[in-house]
DNA sequence: TTGAAAAAGTTGCATTACGCAACTAAAGTG
DNA sequence: CACTTTAGTTGCGTAATGCAACTTTTTCAA
């Protein structure tokens, strides 16, 4: 049986035990894009995803309230996927996933996504990782640490030091 | 058969047909973390996946050089895995993951991953997105656009329209 | 230097997930 | 009221995953 990452007590883990299924997030994608399809049956064809496939994706999405099921019209008993808070809040995911991929591509041609600024219908720039201090880390300027009571004393420990010596010059 | 996602002409699904298989984005989590695991048996253990699945992803990761096989030490035939720069600029994607079930979770507990800032110790900040005149933008100031010839000359012509009537007032 | 143990896979088999096509039930449509 | 569309469900064949046993090379202790 494929494992679950569920009771594993990491954060990346966890969200890739609800999102990380192969067809979720190209279904999420679809649900994103502006005038895009809403419906079951447009998804699958756009998609080319088997209908069982669907379904089970759209069961557990809507289950955990990533995505809701509403009446097409009001009162009306079609109904569409449509992405809650907490699906669009999945948006850096996607703008990460997509500028990785076109950062690193080897084939210019081989992709028709982009991501506009609403406001000014722009090309927006590219995410950035922000510091408390408002500067743009780099990858390699940040370190993935798995949070036991030790690491945490030391980061509070290291962080009064640092304001100390920021404050001495 | 598992369908690919190759051929899709959208880079967050070419994203996904490299790095979105079940277990690939936490072999990459791993040889983030500071003195994490790199070597086979390690990544087998800690987490809890089966050798054939490792290989296979590490030989995946691998052929795409976001990960590569070099000697434990100078000289040595014992070999450990290293992520590439390609392989650490998916730092925001784990990012990315990381926060948006830190927002959502249900149980704050169950959860020990952080992101820290090398030069200072600290919780990195969140991810933001920004536009080309430094808004922070919210998920849904972003409009994902499958982009035709159409789409582009439209956002050309808009982008233009807006600067003349930025210029008038 | 030799014997044991570890490291990094490979292979074979059982089970689960996926893809496809056929079927179904309800809702819309003319 | 027929017939079409929509949104699934079911069944079956194949591929992916998990597990355990086996293999080969390297490392280490005595």
């Amino acid at each position: 049986m494929k494992k679950s990452f569920a009771n594993m007590t990491c954060s990346i883990a966890q969200a890739l035990d609800i999102i990380g299924e192969w067809w979720t997030i190209l279904i999420l994608r679809d649900l994103m894009i502006f005038g895009g399809r809403r419906r079951f049956e447009q998804l699958k064809e756009g998609l080319g995803i088997s209908r069982n496939i669907l379904t089970e994706r759209l069961r557990k999405l809507t289950e955990e309230n990533i995505v809701s099921k509403v009446p097409i019209s009001d009162g009306a008993r079609r109904m569409e996927y449509q992405l809650t808070d907490k699906g669009w809040d999945l948006m850096p995911v996607m703008l990460s996933l997509s500028q990785w991929y076109k950062q690193w591509r080897p084939d210019p041609e081989n992709d028709n996504m982009a991501f506009i600024d609403k406001k000014y219908q722009q090309h927006i720039e590219k995410i950035e990782v922000l510091s408390k201090d408002g500067r743009k880390l780099k990858p390699t300027d940040i370190l993935p640490v798995p949070l036991t009571e030790e690491a945490e004393a030391y980061l509070k420990q290291f962080s009064a030091q640092q304001l100390s010596a920021d404050g001495e010059h």
